[in-house]
DNA sequence: CGGTATCCCCCTCGATACTG
DNA sequence: CAGTATCGAGGGGGATACCG
């Protein structure tokens, strides 16, 4: 873990605080780790997928909250959203290689929640 | 990535949604993705720390989002506290082994985010 | 199908004051 | 020093209705 905390002390300027209060860094963190945001990369990372397909994937989603997150993905440049121009619409949504990139930081963590979920909030 | 597809799909039960929406998953991403949760994690990840080094450190959290966040993340058990008896008051705060484990998932992500994210926000 | 628009509740969060 | 208590604003986010 030699290169995180160099990068971690370096970039962050660790001495004038983790992430200094208005920082980029600062904003995309909230947007990657809003509500909805880790789930959505997620359910991206395993395929390209369709509206409806996400809205069932990502279960409890409404459809404001997913257009929303979408929004905001789509803006960081780390999902590629893609209108074929047919009747029903259709519409494709998949990570750009920025949003790959992310995804392949977050999915370790995801996997260490998914088997550490239940012990940890079994304690009191 | 191997491990981590199987993991999540296993797991996760991709079939069935991106983490079933009301499983200790979703709750543990939730606290560990709250406001001020990460950078708390990653501030302890460096070294013990006493509750005004946190509030220096975390730029920006106020002293009811320091306690509150501290609390849960003591209670899902990634923080020890440590009240030393002393007059004035001392308290050590500290990742404890399940912390150190998630803060190892948690720093190649503030690493890479702050690396990229002056980029990302660049863009319209 | 793939969204917007609108309303509005609630819950997070900051500010302030107080305490052992 | 290390908190707790209380209040109140704001906006995140759900429900519903509507649209191309």
């Amino acid at each position: 873990m030699k290169v995180s905390n160099a990068v971690l002390k370096d970039t962050f300027g660790f001495t004038d605080g983790i992430l200094p209060a208005a920082c980029p860094s600062r904003t995309v963190l909230d947007h990657v780790t809003s509500k909805w945001g880790v789930l959505i990369i997620v359910a991206l990372s395993t395929s390209e997928m369709r509206w409806s397909e996400l809205r069932e994937v990502v279960q409890g989603i409404s459809e404001k909250m997913l257009a929303q997150t979408l929004r905001t993905l789509e803006q960081d440049g780390f999902v590629l959203r893609v209108a074929q121009g047919t009747i029903p619409p259709r519409v494709d949504y998949s990570l750009t290689p920025l949003g790959i990139e992310l995804s392949e930081k977050l999915l370790p963590l995801m996997d260490w929640i998914a088997v550490n979920a239940t012990g940890i909030l079994s304690r009191d």
